[in-house]
DNA sequence: CATTGAATAT
DNA sequence: CATATTCAAT
């Protein structure tokens, strides 16, 4: 294909001063693109036409500028929440994790490293949406660029272009698809609001549709994190007897959060139990309204009678669809209050635990500062202040004990 | 260290 | 402007 890439006039041989390029006679057959630099004291890369064009195939043939890879597919709130607590996990570790937590059910395969650098810059991204459930429930999907200088480079196979080079073209490059994208979606409708859920702050639109998500997200996660918790609190037990007294604090504050999420579970399931009987309710309330809607129908002077009865039902529906709403929610904590207290609880006893694990768990604007980001009184009872409390104190324990 | 995207610099 | 270089992040 491109044997015949003249390579550029590097070596010390100026025999060309002006314009070095390839083609001057107009049209020439070989596609071969020959770099043309400017002249002397910089000699500065001349994106020719030609050699636009080879790039703009390049760029469309990895789907266009701003083409995103959608991968890993879904993405479990368990796992993504489960590593975004390990304060032994770095990022990349952590999306890593997660994902494969998530692959087995996909069986997607990731390989190419610019997706996995972005992937794991969405990270915390997708916490925020995790967290902030204004997403399509249980289902991640990380972007990434699949048109970046390094790839543009390989599938260009123009010799003597850098990575700068690519890197600063497809940087303007970018920018004016985007403008022409903006003006194009200015001008075209204002009316789509749900599809772009642009950066962290994505402030929730609808309240009541994230509480569902936020209760959904409660019912996935919470039997995780149940079992996560009883197998930590074990080697934390077999620790205590080694370690002795330091850790029975840490042990209590465990136990502790352990308690709490069984309460939380039970709450959840009584939950479930209610939404599971309210359905069947309306079940049978339905199905009563379609019979009376026949009887009445077979004799042709009932419908107003059928009618009337049908509204009644809806009434009764919709009134306990209402009752149905405020009831247990507030005695829900958040999600994000959940995470934060374990997270409390995880990174002041880890480091006693592991020792120490490299430095900062976290990165100070990383994950755990979006988690804690949320405002704290979602389901405002601020019941988990006194343990928070507590744990403050075993932080402060633990690291003055040396 | 390699690579990237954004922000500057020339 | 168009390209290069630097900066910060990962």
């Amino acid at each position: 294909m491109y044997s015949s890439i003249h390579s550029l006039a590097m070596d010390g041989s100026v025999g060309v001063h002006g314009e070095f390029r390839g083609s001057m006679d107009g049209t020439h057959l070989t596609g071969d693109p020959c770099l043309v630099l400017s002249t002397d004291p910089k000699p500065r890369l001349r994106w020719t036409a030609e050699l636009h064009d080879r790039f703009v195939d390049a760029v469309a043939q990895l789907g266009g500028p701003d083409s995103v890879l959608e991968i890993g597919g879904p993405i479990n709130l368990s796992s993504l929440l489960f590593v975004n607590n390990c304060p032994s996990l770095n990022n990349s570790r952590k999306y890593m994790c997660a994902l494969e937590a998530s692959q087995s059910a996909l069986g997607v395969s990731v390989s190419s490293e610019s997706f996995r650098r972005s992937a794991v810059a969405e990270l915390p991204r997708l916490m925020v949406l995790h967290l902030e459930p204004s997403f399509e429930a249980k289902t991640l999907h990380a972007l990434a660029y699949e048109a970046t200088p390094k790839t543009i480079m390989r599938t260009m196979g123009v010799k003597g272009l850098t990575l700068y080079h690519l890197k600063s073209h497809l940087q303007k490059y970018r920018l004016g698809k985007q403008s022409c994208k903006d003006l194009t979606e200015n001008s075209k409708d204002v009316s789509c609001i749900a599809e772009s859920q642009d950066t962290g702050s994505s402030t929730s639109t609808s309240s009541k549709l994230a509480q569902d998500l936020n209760e959904y997200a409660n019912v996935l996660f919470l039997p995780f994190l149940s079992t996560y918790l009883e197998e930590d609190t074990k080697t934390l037990k077999s620790e205590a007897n080694c370690r002795g007294y330091q850790v029975t604090e840490a042990l209590r504050v465990q136990m502790e959060v352990q308690r709490r999420l069984h309460e939380q579970l039970e709450v959840q399931q009584r939950l479930q139990l209610r939404i599971e009987a309210q359905s069947k309710y309306l079940q049978s309330i339905l199905e009563k309204a379609c019979n009376a809607l026949n009887d009445h129908a077979a004799a042709t002077s009932g419908l107003e009678a059928a009618r009337d009865k049908l509204s009644e039902l809806a009434i009764k529906v919709s009134n306990d669809c209402n009752g149905l709403d405020p009831f247990d929610t507030p005695k829900i904590p958040s999600l994000s209050e959940l995470a934060t207290s374990l997270e409390n609880r995880i990174s002041s006893d880890l480091p006693a635990r592991f020792g120490n694990c490299n430095g900062s768990p976290f990165s100070p604007t990383g994950e755990a500062a979006i988690l804690k980001k949320r405002p704290r009184p979602l389901f405002g009872n601020g019941d988990l202040v006194p343990l928070e409390g507590r744990i403050g104190q075993v932080e402060w324990m633990m690291s003055n004990m040396g």
